[in-house]
Order: C-alpha cells, then structure tokens, then sequence
DNA sequence: ATATATAATTTGGCTAACCAAATTTTATTA
DNA sequence: TAATAAAATTTGGTTAGCCAAATTATATAT
C-alpha cells in the first residue's frame, strides 16, 4: 500500500513537460537526469516504467517524449501546482516568491475533486501568481504562446509572463531587477559574442546573460 | 532527498496518540499492528527507530509510550489534521463526513507556518468538524470545559472527569458500576419522560437516574 | 506445574527508488 | 577512417518500509 507511486510519477511528467517545453534541444537521458538531480540510471530506469504505462515514448533516437495521456497528466499536476499558489497568495498572504516550494508538496494531493472545488473557492482564476495559466479539469492549456526573451526583437517591448526556473536564487535575483510576471521589457541588442543582452525596464537599462533571459518568457508587448 | 519518513512517522505517531487516547488497555506491538493494518514485524522496526529518535519510549514491559516529545509530534500532525478539515468544510463545502480522507493527505504538508496561516485564515476555530478540539501552535490540548453528562449526546462518547456528589453511598454506587475518572460512557438515549438515560459502558448498557447524570462530569471523547 | 495460547522477536526476502562504476553504443572530430 | 568524446545502458549494490514464517519468551489456564 504504498501511496507514493503517484509522487514519483508526477514529479518526471512535470520535469518532462518543463524542458519539453523549453524546447532548447531534445530531451534525452542525460537532460532530464540533470534536470531533476538523478543519476541516468535512476531516470532510465523510470521512464521505462513510465513507457510501459503509456505515459512517454521513447523515440529511436532515445529522445523522451510526453504521449499525449502523459502530456494530460503533466498538465493536471501544474494545475494543481499552480491553483495551490493562487490559494497561497491570495488566502494565506504569502509573496508569490515564496510559494513554490509548498505548491510542489501541495500538488501531489490526490482528489480532482478537492482540485475543482478549490479553484471554485478562488473563483477560476485564469493564471498563476507568477502569470502562467492553469490548465482547465481535462488538462487543456488554452493561451497565446509566450516567447522565450532571447527569441525577442531588437527595439520591441515585451511583457513578462513567466519563467522557466523556480531555484530560488533565480527568483531573488529577478527580483533585485523588478522583474516579475507583468514587468515591460524592452529589447535594445543582443551581444553575439555570449548572447546577453540589453534590456531597457523602468527606464534603466539593465544586462542579462543568456542564462537568465533564456528562462523568462514574454509575449509581445502592443501599446 | 526522500521526503517520506515523516509521512511514516507522522502516521505511527498519529496511530499511537490515539490509542493511547482509547487506553483500553496498554498499547502493545500487536495492538499498534492491528490498529495500523501492518505486520508485527514491520511496526516493530519502526517503533525501535522512534525510540532512537526520542519519540517513543518501550518500557521494561514492553509497552509502547509517546515521549513527551513524541506526543507533541503527534498534535502537531492532529493540528494539521483538524485545521485542514475545518478549510475542507467551511471553505470548500464538503460535508463532515467526507472530509477525512482528504485531511489524512494533507496532513503530511510540512510547513509550521503554512499550518499557522492556514488557523489564522481559518480565524483560529477551536474545533474541528466533528467537535474535537485542535491543539495549538505548541501541540498543547487545552482541555475543553468539563460538561454535564446530562448535556452529553446521543451517539457522542464521553470520558468521565469528576463527580458532583462525595457522599459514599454515590461513590459506592459509581464503583458497582465500575464508573470512576477515565471511564468512557457512551450515551444512548434520553429517556424524556424521567430525564434518565441509557448508557454504554465497557459492552454494556445500564440506566443511570437523572440525579446521577447529573452529578457526573465528563467530557466529549475523541478518538 | 505443565500445557497451551499469545506476545515478542528474529530471520530471510521483497520492491521501489535510488546511486556509482563499468560497459557498450553512437557521435564527433581530427 | 581511426580516435575520442559523449550518451545510453547494464551491472551490482544500498536503503526504507514492508511481509511471512520460524522461533523464543511470557502469560494464562487447567
């Protein structure tokens, strides 16, 4: 009777889904065993369980790749995730900065129905405190795909929608910039040498390398 | 990184809290295997680890006693418990009765202060759902006023804490009835006509005059 | 006091999730 | 194309929580 299957589960389908989404390069072995701290065996070992339940396919290529039921149940588990932030911000008045380590505990709660009724109780909130949108009870994700900063264009404005990294050292740092969900960028060059780039927000122009641009996504910013 | 010895710990302390609670008799391997549903042999391991830990105490005879400390732990896990009942059914409509299940997952989230917000919002309710008190921040239990046992429900469970009454011949009549402090009575009826009532006591069931109730002075049971 | 039941403990073994290190396969590059 | 680097996989091993069955200890009853 163990009941942490699910746990387990949830936690690769999530991984998968954020560097799927990422979408830098394929997801292989190595990536994903990066990604989550494990070693490849460990990771090989599950995702082939995963596989035999249908929840990733393993492509010639030894790319993993979410099946569309796994893709599903990634999906339900951010909503969770993030319905859990909403509930910890706007009931328990914690900072949007401090809520993912207790959503990542509180996503593993075990009842869609508890799920539905708690975003009842928040009146469907359309997105998350950090401004990515919660995936509807069938794991629908309807939005505007939000661009990746470094795809952005010299002299356009772009509006910050979420980002690509929870450490906490990330979110701190972004913080010190005024950068959260809403924040306006604009983008003044690319550097080609390491890809930084600048960033004019609130008037001051700030540099960012690579590394952090890569992980804040933006939409187009219309005036 | 494993996050689960606590969700183990948690339910063995749970586990013995509340038999210690029933204090039928002492609370032995078997008895603490039957009431979890596990092997003698597995709670026997576990039981030996709390004890390193200073949770649990195996005294010469072999019983199985919370320390101190173990007891704490295990109104703390209860405060959890019960906080997360009351959001349950004040917050997302469940009804009482439902609502169990659904706390004993979320009683493992491992954050004090997420436990102490949740009170705060919740604006601190001194019971849960089905009337049994929730112990602070401090796991102190603060004892619910002694009632009446003329005021007790139907249905409800009551351990007797004091008498109103010290001719001997009352006592005498509460020792033939093997009634003294610590003895649960579960009511079963009022009896309109007279005020009397029956009364549960250890399997059996007994009549007890409206001038007795009334000078017996218990307080509601929880399991 | 002996037989018998029950409790307590020991032994050996299972599974899931993990890891380190060795090996094999696949790419890359010189 | 051979050399080398990187990825993928295999192998052997660990730990925590669990169990069944065997054994030893302790009560209980006759």
């Amino acid at each position: 009777m163990s009941h942490f299957p699910n746990h387990f589960e949830e936690n690769y389908l999530k991984a998968l889904y954020k560097l799927q989404r990422k979408e830098i390069k394929k997801v292989n072995n190595i990536a994903l065993a990066k990604y989550m701290e494990l070693n490849p065996a460990t990771v090989l070992e599950m995702v082939r369980k995963m596989a035999d339940r249908g929840l990733v396919e393993i492509l010639p290529d030894k790319t993993i790749q979410l099946t569309s039921q796994g893709e599903k149940k990634a999906l339900l588990v951010i909503r969770k995730h993030r319905l859990w932030e909403v509930f910890l911000v706007e009931k328990l008045d914690y900072s949007w900065s401090e809520v993912h380590d207790l959503a990542e505990q509180l996503e593993h709660i075990q009842s869609e129905d508890l799920t539905n009724r708690l975003e009842a109780f928040l009146e469907f909130p359309a997105a998350d405190p950090h401004g990515d949108p919660i995936p509807d009870k069938n794991g629908k994700l309807r939005t505007a795909a939000a661009i990746n900063l470094l795809e952005g264009k010299t002299g356009k404005t772009y509006m910050v929608k979420s980002f690509g990294e929870t450490a906490d050292s990330f979110l701190d740092y972004l913080a010190k910039l005024s950068i959260r969900p809403g924040t306006l960028l604009r983008v003044l060059e690319w550097n080609a040498y390491d890809n930084s780039g600048s960033i004019e927000i609130n008037n001051a122009i700030i540099q960012l390398s690579e590394k952090v641009a890569g992980n804040i996504f933006v939409q187009l910013h219309t005036t």
